[in-house]
DNA sequence: ACTATATCGTGTATGATATACACAGTTCTC
DNA sequence: GAGAACTGTGTATATCATACACGATATAGT
């Protein structure tokens, strides 16, 4: 359902604007090196859109942008998600867009909130705060490797949409269950939330390679064969050592070539580590009981 | 020091190589999305240039492509790292770089790792797990600080390099004065470093700031700002009474005004946290001693 | 109703960027 | 000493984000 509401004129014209424009830096680039002020992004990313009564109606909501969006990154890849073939999707011009979002930047930054989705809902009867935390971590981590392309994003220097926020707000209130200090659940909530981001690299890349039709033994193949490289050099004897004695390859499912113990499955590693951090804030919990 | 070799010829020429050819991916774009193997990728990561004994003598190392543009990304942003950037940098003509690197993607490979330098030295006589992690984090910590821009590039596509596996196996050394087996040292591995990566986030933006000649203030107003945006927002219950009772606000030295306790420095955060984490490991070890 | 005006989607143009290709100069190998 | 292999260069092209102005549209104020 293609649109066509625009005039057609000759094709020869006489327009001369040969002004001075700044640069246009190109895609990603302009992302990731966060243009704008964060300030002024936060700002796009918060305002509602506000519609003045003059004029035509806008034929589309953000929303609906955002969604062409992230329906061309989840379906092929934040490669794919140029200006041009969000407009294509919805059946506009490429110009259009820049109704809704005065660059691809702002564009970018509302798809990704909205990308993330709402937090997972809350037990009914509490459950206890480490088991809370644990659904959180889970239904976060899983939330990243179902669109691989948010790590491909500097979340770095993002601006933090309302869906962030409320991803944060999810954990406080798993975290609630505890008797810390208001001021101390962001320095509990920071631990969480930064192991729970920094490790799921690994199990990103492979929801990325399967998405992309790669099978999981192709992918530990080649993650594997860049490890593999440590195998007999000097540099990295630990390393080395690991690797061929045991089972310490990174394994998908069915993983590497292992003759020591059984290898952890990606999620299984996850797991220890989570169960690590979260034994550490027990611990800080009960010191602060015994006060 | 401009290098002038080639031949001038007239302008006018008569080819027409009309033959049709893949897309080029833009820029960062192509990083980002990773468009090669993941093997062809870290095959040429790994191997040496090799020179043929015919034909004139490089001009340059890849070592020096690399530096070049390490250095712009260092002294600008990711955005101003182009190809004819980095070859200008050299006195060289953009194409000549393709002599070097098969691509950008290539290069950018090269400068990860190089620009990741080598791990910290081993302290004379060992220091304990503990202590010896702590400084292995800390460190880790303030290379990603020091670069940025390594945040903006995602890791999660990338190849492992020399520099990489270097941090691994450095790590692997501290955690090895432990008992652990050799097959769960991965693990242990994947909590420390997960936690570190993940957690820098906020702190490699302040850096990035301050690189850019942002005060620490401007900084943390503008994140404060985003985070402010919770304050009475009946969606963040738990967020709003934190940041507006106690000092739940991000603070970088400075910090947002406060009312409760004093606000906790980004290092503060990070420290307490890794502490957490260091709890956790020592709890697993003491568990495993027993048995 | 009528007109001014703000807004919409469009067409076109531009500058930045990565990179393909062919050439001319350079330096070994045979 | 000739040819082969490689070097840096110049030029061309596709892809992108995005500026700008136009004609169409719909509301506000008269």
């Amino acid at each position: 359902m293609a649109r066509q509401t625009g005039g057609k004129r000759p094709p020869g014209r006489t327009t001369k604007p040969t002004r001075k424009r700044e640069a246009h830096p190109p895609a990603v680039a302009s992302v990731a090196s966060a243009g704008q002020d964060l300030t002024k992004r936060s700002e796009l990313l918060w305002e509602a859109q506000l519609r003045s009564s003059r004029g035509p109606k806008p034929a589309l909501r953000r929303e609906d942008v955002v969604q062409a969006a992230i329906d061309i990154a989840d379906g092929e890849d934040l490669a794919a998600l140029t200006m041009h073939a969000v407009a294509a999707k919805l059946g506009f011009t490429t110009m259009a867009l820049y109704r809704y979002f005065p660059n691809k930047e702002a564009l970018i930054d509302s798809a990704v909130d909205a990308a993330m989705g709402a937090p997972p809902h809350r037990p009914e009867p509490r459950q206890g705060w480490r088991e809370e935390v644990r659904r959180w971590a889970y239904a976060k981590r899983a939330m990243l490797c179902s669109r691989p392309w948010l790590a491909e994003l500097p979340f770095v220097a993002a601006p933090h949409g309302p869906n962030w926020l409320s991803w944060h707000e999810a954990l406080l209130w798993a975290i609630g269950d505890t008797r810390l200090r208001p001021e101390d659940m962001m320095d509990v909530l920071s631990v969480i939330h930064g192991y729970v981001s920094g490790s799921s690299d690994t199990a990103i890349s492979l929801a990325r390679a399967l998405a992309r039709g790669i099978s999981s033994e192709q992918w530990a193949r080649a993650v594997g064969a860049d490890l593999g490289r440590a195998i007999n050099d000097p540099r990295y004897p630990i390393l080395s050592a690991i690797l061929t004695s045991a089972s310490g390859g990174i394994s998908s499912t069915a993983p590497l070539p292992a003759r020591g113990g059984r290898p952890r499955t990606l999620d299984e590693s996850f797991d220890f580590g989570l169960e690590r951090v979260l034994d550490g804030i027990q611990l800080h919990l009960d010191s602060l009981k015994g006060l």
